[in-house]
DNA sequence: CTGTTAGCGCCTTCAC
DNA sequence: GTGAAGGCGCTAACAG
């Protein structure tokens, strides 16, 4: 079923059924827009959005590259913006890197060549080559990972103040001793997370201690092995701040095995705050990251005129205390 | 940049352009073949897919319906899915219907117009409604909550001889008070997990309690909410089936709240198999999908002919025990 | 082996 | 307000 068939329907040309399909570019007189619309609910007929595409140049469809869809933070923002795009019937091409920067080129590429309206990019690393994509002049909006001094536009919470708001709410529960687990140094979410961590310390004038600084994979395998490393030494840290929440979910799992109990033993806060924090045990404070907020935003900024200039766009996160840090 | 950019360059007609890019239909010289090739490297050109899905008919692209992205199954699923299709240059569209039949009949349509190649569906409940797919003539490969008497393709693993596996490992443990969290009723899922501990409840000759008979959604809170309903009771059971690993993650929560030790006190083991049953305290014994298995049968599946009649496939599920009842 | 050409289904400018 | 016609970039007969 094409316009061609509407149009013998309806007794009129394939224009007008263009016309009224679109509510546009021409106006069309009531009694024939209600006779296409008649035809086309007779013969059944659905536009080919692949030949719409082609002939327009705008497709509906955008790309999302994340490292990993099954990390619980990445699946759960790809379901907000899955949301927000599809109730505009737009349609998201999902691409899962694997954390690799190979992979993600490739799949940079296969979306370009489909004629994408945009992309949604969450690097493997943070200085992600998305150069193919400005080139094409398609939008790019990065998100979490991002480099928010670079010429791409973003979405992100601010790490810093997130990593230190929960360092000082650890302080302010007395801890003086506060160790942490950072996130891989190639990654700026990592640095500003270890940064805002160490602005908190510098300011109430404690002490960093060297050995409770570990560094650790964004996983929760990194947080599993990190954690056995600081619980083989002999003297503990009173409180921790691990860098994302997989990372918690490791440490927990390592704590267990010591026999550590959390909060009594160690106090945790992490950051992301994902339902994994919510359902581990004991539950774990956590920065919160807007979901919703961020894919709003994420697509408000991709759906912008592509001369709109670069903006970092910067979404509020919020406390959210549970028990791993001694409240409840 | 087109072919008749590349056409040009290489002083051949575009119709040769597109025998070499795509190996045919007809034979090209070596030399013109050269001369092609160098001339597409010259230029920079890349075939627009979106062109070539509206003359060939083929997209390239397939559909994946899941009814939440978030929820670790899926997304593990979705991404060896993805995987696999990637690597044969194909690209998959995500929809995620947020369990709801009405977003998932939407999301069918919007997948349909844009002329996808197949599609790769988790209902909502297990009567999917894929009329829609079938009648334009595209492939539909139902996985995880399939109807596998149904009359469209599937993947799955058998869920009777999983769940009936688990609990006879919880029998010969010794245990005979064993309880279940069955699934939401409206899942064939759920009933063949059920079917399962209920044949080896029978065939041991062991008493089924009703009251530790509960049922609850597949998710971390129908987990809690039931482990909750199930510790306020007097008389515990010694060992509990539950029916999906999200439910576990719950019940382990609920036990927490109540003091209850696991496996002391209780035993658990459960059934798919994500990351989350390895990285919860304790461990969870669990019945593991192959989803590697499943993305690849289902892909194999998906790109058979039109006409090669429906197929059910049934992967092989293992057995992986963990702390929870009472492994180390 | 290579070139010409008619579509694929739709959008949109241009006449009427 | 409506219709005709020329693309969008590519594929695949059909002729040479």
């Amino acid at each position: 079923m094409t316009r061609v068939d509407v149009a013998r329907e309806a007794g009129t040309s394939v224009a007008v059924v263009s016309y009224v399909v679109n509510g546009g570019p021409r106006p069309v007189a009531k009694s024939t827009r209600e006779r296409v619309l008649a035809a086309i609910e007779a013969v059944g007929y659905t536009p080919n959005s692949i030949a719409q595409a082609l002939a327009s140049g705008v497709s509906g469809a955008y790309g999302l590259i994340v490292p990993d869809i099954s990390n619980p933070f990445f699946a759960e923002l790809a379901h907000e913006l899955e949301e927000v795009l599809s109730t505009h019937g737009k349609v998201l091409l999902l691409g899962d890197s694997s954390e690799s920067k190979v992979r993600e080129q490739a799949l940079l590429k296969m979306f370009l060549q489909r004629q994408i309206d945009g992309i949604l990019f969450i690097g493997v690393d943070s200085d992600a080559d998305v150069q193919p994509a400005i080139d094409a002049g398609v939008q790019v909006v990065m998100l979490d990972r991002v480099d928010h001094r670079g010429s791409v536009s973003s979405v992100a919470v601010d790490n810093v103040a997130g990593a230190r708001a929960a360092t000082e709410h650890l302080i302010g529960h007395g801890y003086t001793r506060i160790g942490i687990i950072a996130g891989p140094p190639h990654l700026f979410t990592a640095g500003d997370r270890r940064g805002g961590w160490q602005s908190a310390m510098d300011a109430a004038a404690l002490p960093v201690e060297p050995r409770w600084c570990l560094e650790a994979d964004f996983s929760r395998r990194g947080g599993l092995d990190a954690g056995r490393r600081l619980f083989a030494a002999d003297a503990l840290p009173e409180a921790i701040f691990t860098s994302n929440e997989q990372q918690a979910v490791g440490v927990l799992v390592a704590a267990a095995e010591h026999g550590i109990r959390v909060p009594e033993d160690l106090a945790i806060i992490t950051f992301d705050g994902t339902d994994d924090s919510e359902f581990s045990i004991p539950a774990i404070s956590t920065v919160m990251q807007p979901l919703k907020d961020i894919a709003q935003a994420a697509v408000d900024l991709l759906t912008r005129p592509r001369d709109a200039g670069v903006v970092h766009k910067t979404c509020n996160f919020s406390l959210r205390l549970r028990t791993s840090c001694g409240q409840h």
